[in-house]
DNA sequence: GGGCCTCATTCTGTCGACAACATACAATCA
DNA sequence: TGATTGTATGTTGTCGACAGAATGAGGCCC
């Protein structure tokens, strides 16, 4: 039996990743207020913890301080999504980038496997986890520990409007789903090809798409 | 005479700000350890304030937490400048383009009072601050929120090598000056021009030069 | 009946205290 | 002497408590 390196978790990681998880997937309305007390006591936690949470999700996008020191969900705008995609132009080129220089065989293979997954993608928030999950590898691969962070608030700020604009269960069209598999087969054979800059450019180009296809899904809410 | 609204100040911004102005100006050595206890006593207030300001610097890229928790102030690497500088490459484009889209005459306005400030500047710490002044005010103009949020995390981390390199003191050359001077005037009229994609492009120029400038300062470390 | 005042509630910002843990050092034993 | 143990100190993570501010309800006066 070998033994793993024990690690210590605080209170205050495991309600960060907990209450992230909740606000992404929409436990709580877009603009309704967290108080410290009431999450503390349905977490059976201090307010201390949360707190540090609170401020860790604040610098990552997840919830907003009023001008009263509040803390509330933000209600993502059109003008949001926009800065976010206006970042995305410019993030995702630099993580295409960089994969293509440093990535390995295993991530080939998770992409790979991703792909395959994508393809039997029924709803919007499959394909948009997924879809999240294979960037997130891309960028981790291409280990710039900043531009990771600067991209997964970008990524659950992306999740939080999906589900503001009551998208996530709406089902695909086929069509959605080939041009992102498709998509996708060629940024990973661009990253596996190991050229940088045709690797950026494609990137520029996914996003672009990306964002062109969303007025389509946004036509027809509710599905 | 107008009445401007009060802010209420919280001890932890006071803190916030203090500290991170005390850590880029290398109050603190690198790889120094910055306990709690010893930061409440020395600026007068408890433990409380002063965590939640180093969550905040942590998410900042001033200080980091080692695995037993304690707080230090990193010890920016060539591969941490090599990160800044590639996200840089991503992100002063982008930011620019912005700018040229929606900078108004004030804008201009500061930067050429900028640029001429810059023309007496006698150190590599006045060039440094002019310059991420020079930025900010591009940034600002950009009206994305995000944007500024990933480029002031950059804009400190950069302050921090600088003092961590101890090149605040070092003489500029002539060169070095006109260099950004005209570099700066050039990104001026092409923002000022109201073409962005001219505007991103001469952006990542002036990037890359400056990347390129480096090696001659770091060469010759104590002006 | 409408406007104003008071009060109760709730929340945030801050504080001091305690336990768990890590580290360094002194003491002990083979 | 060298390794090990015990101890003392310092630090973090967490907790409960309190003061000040904001908010809303309810009563009161005109």
């Amino acid at each position: 039996m070998s033994l793993s390196r024990v690690r210590r978790v605080s209170l205050a990681h495991s309600v960060s990743s907990q209450l992230s998880r909740a606000i992404v997937a929409g436990d709580f309305p877009a603009g309704s207020q967290l108080s410290e007390p009431s999450l503390a006591a349905t977490l059976g936690v201090s307010r201390a913890p949360v707190r540090e949470a609170l401020i860790e999700l604040e610098l990552r996008g997840l919830v907003e301080f009023d001008p009263q020191g509040h803390t509330r969900v933000p209600t993502l705008t059109p003008a949001d999504l926009q800065e976010i995609h206006a970042l995305r132009l410019a993030i995702d080129p630099l993580a295409a980038s960089l994969a293509a220089e440093h990535a390995t065989a295993d991530v080939f293979a998770a992409l790979e496997a991703n792909i395959a997954a994508t393809k039997d993608a029924k709803t919007l928030a499959d394909v948009s986890r997924l879809d999240a999950d294979f960037h997130d590898r891309i960028v981790k691969s291409g280990r710039n520990r900043r531009l990771m962070l600067c991209w997964s608030g970008l990524r659950d700020q992306v999740e939080l409007w999906l589900t503001q604009m009551q998208l996530r269960h709406q089902a695909i069209t086929k069509r959605t789903r080939q041009q992102t598999v498709d998509s996708h087969n060629k940024l990973l054979e661009v990253i596996r090809s190991g050229d940088p800059k045709q690797a950026a450019a494609l990137a520029g180009d996914h996003v672009a798409g990306w964002i062109e296809l969303l007025p389509t899904v946004t036509a027809v809410p509710k599905g």
